[in-house]
RNA sequence: GGGUCCGUUGCACAGCUUGGAUAGUGCGGACGCUUGCGGAGCGUCAGGUCGUGGGUUCGAGUCCCCCCGGAUCCGCCA
């Protein structure tokens, strides 16, 4: 990849040679693109040899300095040694902006080798099916769909999986409110069926729990009928779960997010794969049999540091985590594949999506495990997702990798937990599906798409209604992704109705805004840019800026592919569109004579390119007007 | 009680993986910028013992240890 990252690399070769023939060989200095205000590439070099020299940095960094002037002339323009001791480097600014502005133009630009090609297998989302998606379901969906498309960019080849629990305790919940307390099995006209089923149903049935104890009984005959299979209220259970699905899976489409293949629960225990398992975890001895203390009569897993977590209980029923091992062993390919599979009647943008099936089938044969694989699971479950990860490193025997991609949860402000009827003491709340204490997703989206076709319209009154609700859609959808991902996985997010859903500053349309600003002028300018341009004719501070920033967005997916951390996409996004406006405010492009007016605008749609790959990765579109 | 994570300005965050140069950004506050390419913008100012204490180092927001505060997990529930 032709970018910033050329120059890095002639200065390192450069380096190399120097210090080679200066007797200071075989330290690993770091070369990086420089702070603010001290040029453009920054070596610390002058530090570490400063002990094996006895010499201070200063007078080493000068001396580098000046035997790296012969190769000044290239890429780079200017060597300094800074009295901190840093060697500074300044690039030559019109060689760079060819490079980077052709290159720039290509439809792949930002691609980067980190996965060489070698298949990866992305597990996110896995909602419950019994109710809708809420606001944390969302930072699931957008954090494991980010990772997928970032890892694309970085050359995996990816497998996108969505795990439906289609036979927990849950859908026994709703279950006993559909058969028991006789809900309704349609949603009042105009409602989703999960949105029903969540509001309504769920909630409604579990509050009776606390009146009514015999019903948790009820609920639990119920259980075990959905999980053996063939009853009427296990096909009750698949009819249900499928309606649910269905409508939160055209929540995630709305959110721009696809998969590649529909694993379900119940297929998974009625597959057979976990006696398989179990006999094999007995003979590799990582599980034991107590025959006394408080677990007598159960099989346990010894956990490193940790309580005995038990599998099979003194009844010979497995527990739930005894489920999750088949499928994170299905996963990495440690098992034989039992399923076939077939497509899933619908997906958005024409990708098709498949299903497993016990049922046999004639359709060929897919195959979605990988060597690698990431589960996008809450941190709540880390410790027993450490227990898989543990377990699946000694089954696969080191060439396995199972990956926990762990993120902190979504609570609500305490207004927020107010305005839906819960008294906080003006603390932040844990969501509950359980006490329908919850943002629903559907509806942020809705109340988003109301603000941004309000925002729209204000500015472009001559744009048609579809127009401007295909527009409303987009922005409003990347403003709530942004949200989800802008900051790190391991912070909690406070979500506030009103606060989380502002259109201005560090957020998505700031960032879409500068793209829609940018097509404006290329517009305007009447021009199609010629990119055998005079580049040297950009010298100015904010061009060069401009310039730079778009060269490295493969130096940012590489760090998000290698940290699995979407938010430095996110970062890179805000700052390229800062540096855009920067420039935007300081340096007229139409005014410019025609030489100039070519290689600015040749720089104008580099920007834009970059930034629409770069909102790409993050799953965020770029309107040509907003 | 034990494990994991978080603690940087009034608020929300970046920087920590790979220690060095002036600790950045948004919101909020004060003031200013449009007969100029779209003001969802730009600029100026105010605001910081980087939770506390120790250690390693020539050098610590960044690495190590103790402590304090907060979140979360610890069921023969899922």
């Amino acid at each position: 990849m032709m970018s910033f990252r050329v120059l890095l690399d002639e200065i390192r070769k450069n380096l190399l040679s120097v210090l080679e023939k200066e007797g200071i060989a075989g330290l690993t200095f770091s070369l990086e693109p420089a702070k603010e205000g001290f040029g453009d590439v920054s070596c610390n070099v002058a530090f570490l040899a400063a002990k094996q020299l006895k010499k201070r940095p200063n007078e080493i960094a000068q001396l580098i300095s000046s035997q790296y002037e012969k190769f000044v002339g290239g890429l780079v323009s200017k060597v300094e040694a800074h009295p901190s001791g840093y060697v500074n480097f300044y690039a030559d600014n019109g060689n760079l902006a060819k490079i980077i502005i052709v290159e720039s133009q290509k439809d792949d630009y930002g691609k980067t080798d980190v996965g060489k090609g070698a298949k990866i297998t992305v597990e996110h989302t896995s909602v419950n099916p019994n109710k809708a998606l809420h606001i944390g379901h969302v930072r699931n969906v957008v954090v494991g769909d980010s990772i997928v498309r970032i890892l694309r960019k970085a050359n995996y080849s990816v497998q996108t999986l969505n795990y439906v629990d289609d036979s927990g305790l849950q859908v026994a919940d709703i279950l006993l409110g559909f058969r028991i307390l006789g809900f309704s099995q349609d949603p009042p006209a105009g409602q989703k069926f999960d949105h029903y089923c969540g509001d309504e149903v769920y909630v409604k049935t579990t509050e009776k729990y606390t009146t009514n104890p015999e019903l948790q009984e009820k609920r639990n005959t119920m259980l075990k009928e959905i999980e053996d299979g063939n009853s009427e209220t296990a096909k009750l259970a698949s009819e249900i779960t499928a309606r649910v699905l269905a409508e939160q899976l055209k929540t995630c489409w709305r959110l721009g997010v696809s998969y590649d293949c529909l694993n379900f629960e119940s297929e998974i225990v009625r597959s057979h794969l976990w006696p398989q398992i179990f006999e094999r975890l007995k003979q590799m001895n990582l599980i034991k049999f107590e025959s006394d203390g408080k677990n007598k009569g159960c099989w346990v897993i010894m956990a490193e540091g940790e309580e005995d977590k038990v599998l099979v209980r003194s009844n010979g029923t497995a527990t739930y985590i005894a489920k999750d091992i088949p499928y994170a062993a299905w996963k990495l390919g440690l098992v034989e594949d039992p399923f076939y599979y077939k497509e899933y009647p619908s997906q958005q943008n024409n990708k098709t999506l498949y299903q497993t099936t016990l049922v046999r089938n004639n359709s060929p044969k897919k195959n979605y495990s990988s060597d690698k694989v990431i589960t996008v699971i809450d941190s709540r479950q880390a410790r027993l997702q450490n227990i898989i990860t543990d377990l699946m490193n000694k089954f696969g025997q080191g060439k396995k990798e199972y990956i926990h991609l762990s993120y902190e949860s979504v609570t609500l402000s305490s207004d927020t937990a107010n305005s839906l009827g819960m008294e906080t003491g003006g603390k932040s709340a844990q969501m509950s599906g359980r006490k329908g204490l919850y943002v629903n997703a559907d509806k942020i989206l809705d109340t988003l798409e109301q603000k941004t076709s309000d925002e729209t319209r204000k500015r472009n009154p001559e744009l048609s209604d579809d127009v401007l609700q295909q527009i409303a859609r987009n922005v409003g959808v990347a403003t709530l992704r942004y949200e989800m991902i802008k900051q790190d996985l391991d912070k909690i997010i406070t979500f506030d109705t009103t606060k989380s859903l502002s259109l201005e500053g560090d957020t998505a349309p700031y960032i879409q805004y500068a793209y829609a600003r940018a097509g404006r002028i290329i517009e305007k300018s009447n021009i199609t840019p010629n990119f055998d341009a005079n580049y040297d004719l950009l010298q100015d501070n904010y061009e060069a800026a401009l310039v730079k920033a778009i060269g490295k967005l493969d130096l940012a997916v590489q760090d998000a592919a290698n940290n699995l951390s979407p938010k430095v996409i996110a970062k890179y996004c805000y700052s390229l569109a800062v540096t855009f406006n920067a420039f935007y405010e300081h340096v007229r492009v139409l005014d410019a004579t025609p030489d100039m007016l070519n290689a600015r605008i040749c720089l104008v749609q580099s920007f834009q390119k970059c930034l629409q790959n770069a909102l790409d990765l993050i799953g965020i579109g770029t309107p040509a007007r907003m």
